[in-house]
DNA sequence: AGTCAATGAAATTTCGAAATTTTTCATATT
DNA sequence: AATATGAAAAATTTCGAAATTTCATTGACT
């Protein structure tokens, strides 16, 4: 068997994850000549990738004086938040609209694996090894809700937006992604879209996703045991 | 006085202007090779503008098989005038709310120049040579009209899918950017905004831009005079 | 006649080094 | 002591050529 594959994959989505993952710091300098021994590539394929990213707003440019990480204030976390609630509301309500059995079913498959994930995080001593994982299934079940849409164009944008708001609840928020509200949240959220009760999906998304806009409240909410 | 500074602009701005002019056709090919030499800089010059408008959604590319304009159909012409939609009713409400005198004065100023370059496209036997001056005009005065959302974030987004949408409109509207009655639409956006009246307002932005998304049946009003 | 394989041409991607620019630090001056 | 000047160092940007991949045409075979 060869060395492992996902060592070669493309420097820019390793890039944009070790961004969403609080691998470097607001504002700071991210510099190809140090990170290519690092990512194993040379400093020409990192300035692609760094390219790339900041067309999609996950790093800043100046002309001369090289690459920085975007700047997480509290601020843009709440403009982030409060925006991904608009195109996530936006979002449900054309799938109500639209969605058929197909899409029923892939809804309760997608909450019913996050809520096997999230009952697991809930017993387990440490639930930061399973940040991750739960975050690919948060974003299957958000991404399946919105798929029946219809609009491409609405998931590309919602996509780049769920990522930034990610990044941000990362940087911000100690242990992001646990919190013993969000697996009745998401079953709301699924009951109501099956139902297609368009009012009470509209609560049920406004009640997961509101916190993050008041952020200097509620928060604490989302800390998990043993922050 | 030495030669044109405009020659010398960034080739990102040079070729994201062509995207949205129709410079290129939807799904041609993008050669950095060919194009090195009309727009004055080194193919790894472009292939770096690409990148950066990969990012933004403008051109689509394929590893090792180039770069290409992205597909402008009706479908996603549709998506995009509806997430128009989406965005600016949304940002209308923020401003209304958070708006300020000096926003007042803004957008009434910001309409009145739009209204004047209109008059004058009403006039003038080819209006196209306006078109362009229309366009920075028209997004001056729907900048201004969202500006005072107090999100940086949502103004980000609204641009990018602005652009988006330009560059549909162009390329599926014959002589895009005239139109008898976008002077009464949008003197009927900035009256709503000035005096607060928050359903009047969304009422208007939803009546200048619906008729983008059923583009089926009511584009014929938008095609200019000579069409 | 049609399908498949192979060769040659064209284009993209990658790489390393040269050229600019910024930053830093030491030195001199007010 | 603080500011200004200047040169050295570090980093970014640019450039051109080599390497890889794709595309098109030709030729052989069924």
């Amino acid at each position: 068997m060869p060395p492992s594959p996902k060592s070669v994959k493309d420097p820019c989505d390793a890039v944009r994850d070790g961004l969403i993952w609080g691998r470097w710091k607001s504002g700071e300098r991210l510099k190809p000549q140090h990170l290519k021994e690092e990512l194993g590539c040379t400093s020409a394929a990192l300035r692609e990738a760094f390219l790339r990213l900041a067309g999609e707003g996950f790093v800043a440019v100046v002309k001369h004086r090289g690459f920085r990480v975007v700047e997480h204030s509290e601020e843009t976390f709440r403009q982030v938040a409060h925006l991904r609630l608009v195109l996530e509301t936006e979002g449900v309500e054309l799938a109500l609209k639209y969605g058929d059995f197909d899409w029923e079913m892939a809804l309760n498959a997608a909450n019913y694996n996050l809520e096997y994930i999230e009952n697991r995080m809930a017993e387990a001593d440490d639930a930061s090894l399973f940040v991750k994982r739960w975050s690919r299934q948060d974003w299957h079940f958000h991404s399946t809700l919105m798929s029946a849409c219809w609009s491409d164009t609405l998931m590309q944008v919602y996509r780049s937006v769920y990522d930034t708001f990610r990044m941000y609840a990362v940087s911000q928020i100690s242990g992001f992604g646990f919190s013993e509200v969000t697996r009745e949240e998401h079953r709301a959220i699924c009951d109501a879209a099956i139902v297609r009760d368009l009012p009470a999906c509209h609560v049920a998304v406004r009640t997961h996703l509101v916190h993050y806009e008041n952020n200097n409240r509620q928060l604490k909410r989302l800390a998990p045991k043993g922050a």
